[in-house]
RNA sequence: GGCGGCAUAGCCAAGUAGUAAGGCAGCGGUCUGCAAAAUCGCAAUACCCGGGUGCGAAUCCCGGUGCCGCCUCCA
């Protein structure tokens, strides 16, 4: 398995830490709106990530954060974006989270996003925070401002690694105002005590306040993954800051590198500009799914991109990705009903092949190539077990080809009446009766195939 | 201003030195009563532009152009 790196810009062999077993961390979601389909893509990656481990015989072992504490707003300082959400709709800030959080894994289900083994909220691990910051502070990475508690960042060597940052010649403040107080413009937040408005405060060493945003994965993924773990994934955006940070206040805790593989994903794009909760141009799943398009389709999509390049999101786009989608379906209808072939050792090439695309920084879209190049091959040697290889390539895609197939629902009776006519028809060689059936038949919204074997009805998408 | 990234057919997108995967859309042949499905074939004349290094470059180097992201919470 090789996967890319960020800390050192190559691909490099993943090796773990433990003999087959791989510990991954993937950030999680800040549950105060519902997350878009922008978010989904990521989680999309890390998805696949975890099944390509598994897929290779790896135990995996996920951990995902729920960040329910709010954070600064950009233009009201001091407003927590979870007590913004809570004013907005009448509701306390731990309402609106469990709201969210319930709708996020209900569409990452839709998605066939796997529930990670452990998810945790922040709120409910401020004690680990609390203890974490003091492994910080007692190793001299921090000091007070009137904001509260900050991380000097100058105190640890690697802090411009991850992100190549250039420390001295980035814009401090470029976008916000720079606390007076801090040492270094890059220095961050450890624990906040001068906002006492905020609903949500908890008392701490350093006085009643909260904890800021990075900490939390610091905290959460030393607690459930040890001080050393495999993978921790992301967005791209994280990289120069959370990300940094974070792996900071890890080597100040606990004086070494907590993380071994840093790995990220890209946007998806709207047409030129990234689609964001700041940027107003949010699509969420069920806005999809009200257009017509199934949650499958998307998923689709994201297979079609490698995880570290961006994905242009179009509707021409999720139009062409459901059709292939329909597709590979309609191939499933056909193919699982083949009779087995006696000798089906043609299907280890392609197997191979879809192994060494997935294992190699999960090239699905590869791998995707390899799934078609196998359903011509069928198409004209037909073996049922092309059909079970693609099952099996399923347990990565996560595309429900199974459930998909399994759900279709029933003819209805009259589309089945108006086939059997029209077969009637075409006996008599009426061909002008077998078409104003068929036109018919369309209307309902059926499909009609004539096979040697009878006439097989199809939903039109 | 700094840092990072992207630029491949109508669209989405692999490939990153050895002569352009795959999907969608399109066109033509076979099949079909006609269709559909399937199948065969067509479609980039070399991959943003200009230099350079190679026997050889989409793939490496230099210089441009365009676009995007991060530097503020964001996947």
């Amino acid at each position: 398995m090789k996967i890319y790196n960020t800390l050192t810009r190559r691909k490099e062999e993943f090796t773990p830490l433990e003999p087959g077993k791989v510990k991954i961390y993937t950030c999680g979601p800040t549950v105060y709106a519902y997350a878009h389909i922008g978010n989904f893509r990521s989680y999309v990656f890390s998805d696949i990530m975890r099944r390509t481990f598994e897929y290779l015989g790896y135990q995996v072992r996920q951990v995902m954060n729920i960040t329910d504490v709010g954070h600064l707003t950009t233009d009201e300082v001091g407003t927590d974006k979870l007590e913004l959400g809570a004013a907005r709709e009448g509701k306390t800030p731990e309402e609106i989270a469990r709201f969210y959080e319930k709708a996020f894994f209900e569409d990452a289900a839709k998605l066939n996003i796997q529930k990670p083994h452990i998810t945790c909220r922040a709120t409910e691990h401020i004690q680990d925070m609390i203890a974490l910051i003091r492994r910080i502070e007692a190793n001299g990475f921090a000091y007070h401002t009137k904001v509260g508690l900050i991380f000097d960042t100058m105190k640890y060597q690697d802090y411009a690694r991850l992100g190549r940052l250039k420390l001295d010649e980035q814009k401090a403040g470029a976008r916000v105002d720079v606390d007076p107080d801090r040492k270094n413009p890059s220095d961050f937040a450890l624990w906040i005590t001068n906002q006492p408005k905020h609903l949500m405060q908890w008392d701490s060493p350093w006085g009643k306040g909260f904890p800021s945003w990075h900490i939390e994965c610091s905290a959460m993924s030393i607690k459930y993954l040890g001080e050393r773990f495999d993978i921790h994934t992301g967005g791209v955006d994280h990289i120069p800051v959370h990300h940094t940070n974070e792996k900071a206040q890890n080597f100040a805790a606990t004086g070494k590198e907590v993380v071994r593989y840093w790995v990220h994903g890209a946007f998806l794009t709207l047409g030129v500009t990234r689609m964001g909760k700041s940027e107003g141009n949010l699509v969420t799943i069920s806005e999809l799914e009200s257009q017509g398009f199934e949650p499958a389709a998307f998923r689709y999509l994201c297979l079609t991109a490698l995880y570290r390049s961006p994905l242009n999101f179009t509707e021409k786009s999720l139009k062409s990705a459901q059709n292939s989608l329909h597709g590979l379906l309609d191939f499933g209808r056909i193919a699982s009903g083949w009779p087995e072939h006696e000798d089906s050792s043609w299907l280890k090439p392609y197997q191979e092949e879809f192994r060494s695309a997935v294992a190699d920084d999960l090239n699905v879209p590869q791998a995707l190539a390899v799934v078609w190049n196998l359903v011509h091959k069928a198409n004209k040697q037909p073996d049922r077990n092309t059909w079970n290889t693609i099952l099996d390539f399923d347990r990565v895609l996560g595309l429900g080809l199974k459930h998909l197939l399994s759900i279709t629902s029933p003819v209805p009776e009259e589309v089945r009446r108006l086939a059997q006519e029209r077969e009637q028809a075409r006996t008599r060689k009426d061909w002008a009766e077998a078409d104003r059936l068929r036109g018919r038949i369309t209307e309902l919204g059926y499909a009609i195939e004539d096979t040697p074997k009878g006439p097989r009805l199809k939903p039109q998408p």
